[in-house]
DNA sequence: GGTGTCTGCCC
DNA sequence: ATTCTGC
DNA sequence: GCAGAATGGGCAGACACC
């Protein structure tokens, strides 16, 4: 995170507005309004946001908020936060602002902490569920904030050109404008919803709608907000924290709102181990709406009783780790029986099989990638045995020449499938710590096209770690 | 309807 | 996927 | 060692545009 510096700097020039340039003739030339007196509520709610950095040991949430219970979180006050963790570069200042801003959410709108998460993750739906604002970074992005803010598309483009980021340049754009009428605050919710509406427009015609509703969206913003709104749509928030510590913060929030159950009696560091528990749940069942659900109806300590891994939502898969040297597995191994497989060159396949025969397989990154393999869906129901009734895989898909290439044997561990030829198989394994039979088998893996060996334990720690992202 | 660009996703 | 950075 | 950010090659599907 090259922050620290960069982002001052940024700051710096944040505060050089563009000169209010000549626009095009059809729109209003509007003068500066940085004059005008902002509305009681954004002064007061920008005297007061500074108490979020504070340690969330000494926060209280009544004290930042000025709207009222149960209405609606204004998306300034999540703009106002992200410019505080803008300043930051250290993630543990950066969880207590998020966690302190995410407190206050629960204390006030608790309706509100679904859509307030999705927005700090930078996030719109359940990965699995493919919604995406499908409209890049550039072109469209830029064409709405000129519209938006009665620029020229060149001097956007050119003014992005000099300050490497669209935000900034929304923000200059928008500050030496004004409005004929103060636009409706914006709220944190409108703005996820409308990210939903944007992600739903397809067809003939979507990238003009697409284009609309972020302009609708960018007229509503006022002080920092254009910047923190167009890099949300850019899905790029540089702020340095993603959603791990989101996800952190979320889950100390919550020791602090605990109203279900106080920490079990022999837990040392409640705040560490309830950010812990929030992030393994997530990787486990990455899907905010249940978490957050479970969290405000029944509290953090009970979430890994009610979020469980779930037929048909993806797991984030467990990564492997790199090594180019055979010795240094013998080394890392050394007490463990461990088997290497064929690191086949194919793609991630998580595949799921419903007790009721419907079939779900994802990728990587939790793509429904289900049409991609009609084949493969096929070709398990068949393979798999009678009594089997659901399962979920782990797999490389791999292309497969039939008439030439052919692969050999099978394991027995596995008695839950048949296994059938350039159809479904079982990696080509070794379970051996010899160093010459592994340097053999690795030239033999790679002989066959195979990317290299993937390493696993066998008996200690021989556990499915999720990932952690 | 064909072509070209954009966008996102795989590794 | 890799590579780099800060913590 | 981990989390986050930035980067690249190849490719396919979606949409815009002529």
């Amino acid at each position: 995170m090259s922050n620290a510096s960069a982002k001052k700097k940024r700051k710096l020039e944040e505060t050089v507005d563009t000169p209010p340039t000549r626009v095009d003739d059809k729109t209003l030339v509007l003068i500066s309004d940085s004059k005008k007196p902002k509305s009681d509520r954004v002064t007061k709610l920008k005297s007061k946001f500074g108490l979020l950095k504070k340690k969330p040991s000494d926060f209280d949430p009544e004290k930042v908020s000025c709207w009222e219970k149960r209405e609606r979180v204004p998306f300034m006050f999540l703009s106002l936060a992200f410019d505080l963790i803008a300043a930051e570069s250290g993630r543990i200042v950066i969880t207590h602002i998020l966690c302190n801003m995410l407190r206050t959410v629960i204390a006030t709108t608790p309706d509100d902490l679904l859509p307030t998460v999705y927005l700090a993750a930078n996030e719109i739906a359940p990965a699995h569920e493919g919604i995406k604002l499908g409209m890049g970074k550039g072109s469209y992005i830029i064409k709405a904030i000129s519209e938006a803010f009665g620029r020229t598309e060149s001097h956007v483009e050119q003014q992005y050109t000099q300050l490497g980021d669209l935000g900034l340049v929304a923000n200059g754009s928008r500050s030496s404008q004004t409005m004929i009428f103060m636009p409706k605050p914006l709220t944190v919710v409108k703005v996820a919803d409308t990210l939903r509406l944007i992600a739903k427009e397809s067809g003939k015609g979507s990238k003009d709608k697409k284009k609309d509703l972020m302009k609708a969206l960018l007229v509503a913003t006022t002080d920092c907000e254009p910047l923190y709104l167009t890099r949300l749509l850019q899905d790029n928030l540089r702020l340095g924290f993603s959603r791990q510590t989101v996800l952190a913060a979320l889950g100390q929030a919550a020791v602090y709102n605990e109203e279900h159950s106080k920490p079990p009696p022999n837990i040392k560091n409640p705040l560490d181990e309830a950010a812990t528990i929030v992030k393994e749940v997530f990787s486990m069942l990455p899907v905010y709406d249940i978490i957050v659900g479970a969290l405000l109806t029944s509290g953090v300590w009970n979430l890994p009783k009610t979020c469980n891994l779930t037929l048909g939502v993806p797991v984030r898969p467990m990564l492997a780790k790199a090594t180019t040297r055979v010795d240094l597995i013998l080394e890392k191994f050394k007490d463990t029986v461990f088997t290497a497989e064929y690191k086949y060159d194919g793609e991630r396949a998580q595949i799921y099989y419903m007790e009721d025969g419907t079939v779900e397989i994802f990728s990587r990154h939790a793509e429904r990638n289900t049409g991609k393999y009609p084949d493969v869906a096929l070709v398990l129901s068949r393979l798999k045995k009678p009594t089997v009734k659901s399962f979920i895989l782990d797999c490389e898909v791999v292309t497969f020449n039939r008439e030439k290439e052919k692969i050999l044997p099978l394991q027995k561990l596995h008695d839950s499938f048949e296994e059938d030829l350039g159809y479904f198989q079982f990696a080509t394994a070794l379970t051996s710590n010899d160093i010459g039979e592994l340097q053999e088998f690795l030239k033999a893996s790679i002989d066959i096209g195979c990317e290299g060996l993937m390493i696993k334990s066998l008996y200690s720690n021989a556990t499915y770690e999720p990932a952690k992202y």
